[in-house]
DNA sequence: ATTAGCACTCACTATTATTGAGTGCTAATA
DNA sequence: TATTAGCACTCAATAATAGTGAGTGCTAAT
C-alpha cells in the first residue's frame, strides 16, 4: 500500500456528504478512486461510456453494479464525471480527468518498453548535419511512437549564446549578416547599407562587435550593446551614426516575437481519434497547426520538466477539447525549447508522459555532449 | 465565331457514329461541345450531377431535355462523361475534363478581377528579409485567392550561382561552411576538419575556391572542381588528400535530392470540397503533404509555363482524385521553381490557370528585378 | 432531325417500430 | 447500516417500410 491512506475500502458512501463543502475537502475514498480510475482508463482504451455492469465485472473490483451506480451518481455529482444522457454509461470530466493525472497515474506502467526505448535511443546515434534536422527526426519519432501528434520548439534563440559574427557583401548596398550560435545554429539575414558607410568600415565594426559580444547569450545582447559597448563604438568608429544604425536595422523587431521554429509532426494521426470525426473539428484544428503563433502559446509552460495541460485549461480556443503534454529540454542546464504531444483528453496519459519525459532527458544530454 | 468551324450547329447527331473509331477522330459537334461544356462548368459551381431538363433550361442552350439526353448517352459512349447511377443526371469523366481544359476553356472568363490582381501585386511592393518569407507568403495568398490548397517550390539550389564560400570555425575539429548564392539563399553545413589540417590552410583553400568558383551555377560546381580545378588544388595546397577529402564532405550526397524547398499553404482549404468528406481520404491527402518528396513529384513538369494534371493522370496516387495546375517561375530566364494549386478534379480551371499563370508571370519579373 | 409522352429506376427522406444497454429508486439482505 | 437484487423507465441506435422526385431510355408523333 503506497497510499498513506488506512481507510476501510468498503465504507466509501460516507464521502457521499462531502459535496456539501464544495471544493473544499474533496478527499475521495479508496473505492471511488478506484471506480474513478476504471472508468478514465476504459474510456482511454475504448473511447466509449462504460457503464456501472462493466465496471463491476473488471477483475479488480468486488462490487455489485448497484453499489457501483451509487459511486458513480456521487462521482458525477462531485464533477469528477460526466454522463452523455441518461441511459448511457459514465465518461470522465476535464476534473476527473485532472485528478486522474495527479492522483491515480499507474506508476508500474510508466516504464517505457524496450522497444520504445531503442527506437528513441537510436535517434541519438545519428549524425546530423543541422540542429534543425535534429529537431524535425524527433518530432516524426515522437508522433510515430505515440500516435498522436507531436510538436518540438527550437531553441529559442535568445537562450543561445553568440559565436561568430560575419558578414558577406551582396550586390551593391546590400550584404548578409550572419549569426552564428552555440548550438551551431545559422541565423541570417540581409540589410541595406546606410549611405556612406565604407565596407572597411564595416568590417571594422564587426571584428570589433565579434572582440566584444562572443559569448554572450542573445537575449543580452541588446542590452549590452547599448550600454557598455556604446561608448567605445563611439570612440572606434569613424561613422558613429551610420553604424548605429547598421546595428539597429541588425537587432529590430527580434525581440517581439518568441522566435522558436516549430516542428508538427503526425498531423494525421488526429484523424485516427474518433473524437475529431467531424469535418468542422479537423478543419478548426488544422488551421491552428497551420498559425505557428497558436502553436507556441499552446506549448507554453511556466516551469521546466512535464506540464500537462488537459482540455479547457489550454487557452488556445481550438485546443478546448484536446490534451498537451510538454516538457522542455536543456543545454547545459538552461532551457532551451520544448516537445510536446498533442491529442484528445482522451489520451493515454501515463504512456505519453512517461515517453516525453524520458525523450526530452535524453536530448538535453545529447545535445549537451554535442555542444559543450 | 472565333472557330474555325463551319459546321452547322444542327447536325451534331452524325457525330454518334464517332464510337465506332475509337480514340481515331474524336471530334465533337458544337452542340456536343456546348453541352459538355454546361455539364463540366455546372458541376465545377455545384459539385451535383446534372440532368437533361436543367441543361436545356440554361439560356444559352436551344435544346429540348429529349434531344439532350440522346447527345449525352454519346457523350458518356464516347467517355466523357460518367453517370453515378442510372437515376442521376451526368457528371465528367477525366477525359471530360481534359477535352474541357483543352478546348473549351471561356477565354472571356480568362481575366482576372481587379481584386485578385491587387491582391498580388500588393505581395510584390512589400519588403522581404530572405527569399523564403517570400515563398512562404506567395503560397499564402495563392490559397487564399483560390480558396484552393497552394504549394511553391523553392529554387532548385542548383540553378543558382554561387555568390560567396565562407567559413566559420567552430569548436575543436569542427566548421561551418557557409554558400551564399545569387538569389541571396545563405546554405550553411557543419563539417569535421579531417586530422592534420590547419585553420590556416583552410582558410587559404577557402579564398583559393572563392576565387575560382563564383559566379559558377551550382549544379556544374562538382564538375569543374574535379576536372578544371584539381589540378590547381594540387599545386597549391599544402595537405592535397586533407583538401580533397574536405571538399568531398561539402558535395557529398547533394545530388542526388533535388533539394527544393516546399511550401504548402492553405491545406485546410480541401476541407471545404465535397469531395473529400471522407475521413480516409483527407488522411490520405494530409499524409501525402507531409512527405517532401510525394509533393515534388506531384508538382513535376517537363516544360517551361502552365502545366495541368487531372485525376490519374497524376503519378501519385493519393492525388488520383485531384488535379494540379502549375507554372514555372524564371530567374534570367532559366526555370528556378514551380508554385502549383491544388484541388479537386472538379476544380475552376479556367480561374485558377489565369491566377497561376498571371502570380508566376509577375513573381518572375519581381525575383529578375531583386537580384539582378 | 427533333421532341412530346410515358413507364421505369433508384437515391434520398421521413416515419415508425424494435432493441438493449444503462439508469435511479425501493425493498430485501447480511 | 452498508450492500445488493429487482424492476420500471429512458433513450440512442438500428432496422424496416413507404413515399417522393429527379432523372433516365424508348417509342411514336411532328
Amino acid at each position: 500500500m503506497p497510499d498513506g491512506h488506512t481507510e476501510n475500502i468498503n465504507q466509501g458512501v460516507t464521502q457521499r456528504s462531502s459535496k456539501y463543502f464544495k471544493e473544499a475537502n474533496e478527499v475521495l475514498s479508496n473505492r471511488q478512486k478506484l471506480i474513478l480510475k476504471a472508468v478514465v482508463d476504459n474510456y482511454i482504451e475504448y473511447a466509449e461510456p462504460i457503464g456501472s455492469r462493466a465496471i463491476s465485472k473488471r477483475n479488480d473490483i468486488g462490487f455489485s453494479p448497484a453499489t457501483i451506480r451509487n459511486e458513480m451518481a456521487d462521482l458525477e455529482d462531485m464533477g469528477f464525471l460526466d454522463q452523455p444522457h441518461t441511459s448511457a454509461g459514465r465518461i470522465p470530466s476535464n476534473k476527473g480527468y485532472r485528478y486522474y493525472v495527479d492522483h491515480l497515474i499507474n506508476q508500474n506502467k510508466m516504464d517505457i518498453s524496450k522497444d520504445e526505448c531503442n527506437h528513441i535511443s537510436q535517434l541519438f546515434t545519428r549524425q546530423f548535419q543541422e540542429f534543425e534536422q535534429l529537431l524535425g527526426e524527433t518530432a516524426n519519432i515522437l508522433s510515430q511512437i505515440t500516435n498522436y501528434t507531436s510538436i518540438v520548439l527550437g531553441p529559442e534563440i535568445y537562450r543561445t549564446k553568440l559565436k561568430h559574427i560575419q558578414i558577406i557583401p551582396l550586390s551593391d548596398g546590400n550584404l548578409i549578416v550572419i549569426l552564428v550560435t552555440n548550438t551551431g545554429k545559422v541565423e541570417h539575414k540581409s540589410l541595406t547599407v546606410p549611405e556612406g558607410v565604407s565596407i572597411h568600415e564595416i568590417e571594422r565594426l564587426v571584428q570589433f562587435l565579434n572582440r566584444k559580444l562572443v559569448g554572450v547569450p542573445l537575449y543580452q545582447l541588446k542590452a549590452k550593446l547599448y550600454t557598455e559597448i556604446n561608448q567605445e563604438i563611439q570612440r572606434n568608429a569613424h561613422e558613429y551614426e551610420q553604424s548605429m544604425e547598421l546595428i539597429d536595422q541588425l537587432f529590430k523587431e527580434q525581440d517581439n516575437v518568441s522566435n522558436h521554429k516549430v516542428y508538427v509532426g503526425g498531423t494525421t494521426n488526429i484523424l485516427n481519434q474518433p473524437e475529431f470525426s467531424d469535418i468542422e473539428k479537423i478543419k478548426a484544428l488544422f488551421s491552428m497547426f497551420e498559425k505557428t503563433e497558436e502553436v507556441k502559446e499552446l506549448m507554453k509552460s511556466d516551469h521546466k520538466g512535464i506540464d500537462v495541460k488537459i482540455g479547457t485549461e489550454n487557452t488556445v480556443e481550438a485546443a478546448s477539447n484536446s490534451s498537451i503534454i510538454t516538457a522542455t529540454y536543456e543545454l547545459e542546464g538552461i532551457p532551451l525549447g520544448t516537445i510536446g504531444i498533442f491529442g484528445p483528453t482522451r489520451m493515454d496519459y501515463s504512456r505519453v508522459i512517461s515517453i516525453v519525459e524520458f525523450l526530452a532527458k535524453d536530448f538535453s544530454t545529447f545535445i549537451t555532449k554535442l555542444y559543450k
